[in-house]
DNA sequence: GTATGTGCAAACTTTTTGCACTTCG
DNA sequence: CGAAGTGCAAAAAGTTTGCACATAC
């Protein structure tokens, strides 16, 4: 079995990026740093280990990341965007208390919403993606 | 039947806050461009008649009325906050080509989510709100 | 070797803040 | 009149850019 870092290089290798330490250490960190983290969050992290990294670099490589569909954006009611690693489709938990944000996959509601605009067409427009968006508390926060 | 000037006095006197004319015409411009205007989009609108306003007003009365649920704030995949007029539950249509951002109100699509999730139960979570936002691409753009 | 990627610092954009002045009720 | 709101300008926060240098392939 391969280690983790060599499965960071494929993926980057298979996108026909080239495999450079700051694309490996930045996909790495949005992997352990589970709360969908901000562009912020990635460099400090990385910075712990790796302090030459500048915020530009980055910035360049998520954005490369996310045009190769190896991350995802997150949106939020703030001015801030985050990042996502699983890329396969699924929703989030918002907490209104705070900015923690939950991964929720369902295939079943998935599939209740494929069925459901399947009959509902909309005229002139192409759908693509459904993202539901599910805002409350959690009892820890 | 009243104007519409007065509609939005009264509804801003309704939440106790005192009724400027920097909140009235914020409010309406929010009404007249459509499209989920940013900050600036609603700054340029409204110097066109009412040329001292300022950019910290346009966000501190936004602020505001976001607070007074008057209107509300709406996530895109850009770091741009825009605002919505409309304050009852519905939907966004997302383009994937261009900026636009569609309302969509759809009751049936409430119920069935609202019955979904009525079994569907988190532990740890109270639920509040449900938005589905739904991407895709207009034939126009 | 060469195309691609990075570091750095400066610039840019969007949003927030503090405080004196003004206005609504 | 007094509490609440605004204007202004400066600063903060987040992100982008340009270019010389460095590196993966």
């Amino acid at each position: 079995m391969k280690t983790s870092i060599e499965h960071i290089r494929d993926k980057i290798s298979k996108k026909g990026l080239k495999v450079t330490p700051q694309r490996i250490c930045i996909l790495e960190a949005i992997y352990d740093l589970d709360n969908h983290p901000t562009a912020d969050n990635i460099t400090e992290y990385i910075r712990e280990t790796h302090p030459n990294i500048a915020t530009g670099t980055v910035y360049k490589v998520l954005e490369t990341l996310v045009e190769n569909n190896l991350i995802k954006k997150v949106k939020t009611d703030r001015d801030i965007m985050r990042y996502d690693g699983i890329i396969e489709a699924h929703h989030h938990l918002y907490c209104s208390e705070c900015d923690l944000i939950e991964d929720y996959m369902d295939h079943e509601l998935d599939e209740l919403l494929k069925d459901y605009f399947k009959k509902k067409k909309f005229p002139g427009f192409k759908l693509e993606d459904i993202v539901v968006q599910i805002r409350g508390t959690f009892d820890k926060c």
